[in-house]
DNA sequence: ACTTTATATGAACATATTCACTTTTAATCA
DNA sequence: TGATTAAAAGTGAATATGTTCATATAAAGT
């Protein structure tokens, strides 16, 4: 609906990576952190901006809080969409992010785990 | 080539607004300024900015500089094409303007009379 | 050459954004 | 209930962005 707070949003390179991210499955705030390399403080206000401009949503696991990407809204402005998936892509530091994502997921660790410094995703 | 610069020049209403004006044809400054009712200044540094992005590009005719959005970069990234001819349409502003640009175009003057008060767009 | 004028740019200011650090909230678990 | 902890929110400093006024530039017209 409110397009320029979505083209704000989408203004901003970790909140790029953080999409680029999402865009293979949900993630919580804790792993987000790892592998975008960024404290929590900061993790949770890009967040928030992407969640206020209705591009991702959030829901509750436990104790975690896992964003994904809101589809409804992506349907609604393509473009974004588009951004996502075809322009982030060449960006560096996103292709770097998703090495890292990989090598995340086939720890096997869980979020449980992150904080204790049991995985080096360097 | 660079997604940040381009999107972050995207992300300012004022510029949405040229975009959406030169869609319809090229605009010298001074009819942008009219049109848009923003100062000189203004209209001159917005324009550079989407200039650096590569998203407009300006010839010279007489005494006065034309816009005109960049075709080959809408090409390499349709997202941008999208916005303009998809989204901007329903902002409430885009509107307006459309209105006084036609104004403007059936009133028959020129750059030239523009400095004069000769027409009024209200 | 001189003046005019369309556009660009510099400087100053106001506002907005980002970040790190800290504190708070809210939920979980002992 | 009390302790723990993931995430959010407050604070202030640093940076970026937008606006305005004044001036510079460069081309056109006289």
């Amino acid at each position: 609906m409110e397009l320029l707070p979505i083209i704000k949003a989408l203004s901003d390179e970790t909140r790029l990576r953080i999409l680029n991210l999402l865009k293979l499955g949900d993630l919580c705030v804790c792993e987000l952190e790892v592998i975008l390399d960024i404290n929590q403080s900061n993790a949770s206000r890009h967040l928030n901006k992407l969640t206020n401009a209705k591009i991702v949503e959030y829901y509750k696991v436990n104790k975690y809080v896992y964003y994904k990407i809101r589809e409804d809204t992506l349907k609604e402005h393509p473009f974004i969409k588009d951004i996502i998936e075809k322009e982030i892509v060449n960006l560096k530091l996103c292709q770097l992010d998703l090495i890292r994502l990989e090598k995340y997921k086939q720890s096997g660790f869980s979020c449980d785990d992150l904080k204790e410094g049991k995985i080096c995703l360097d």
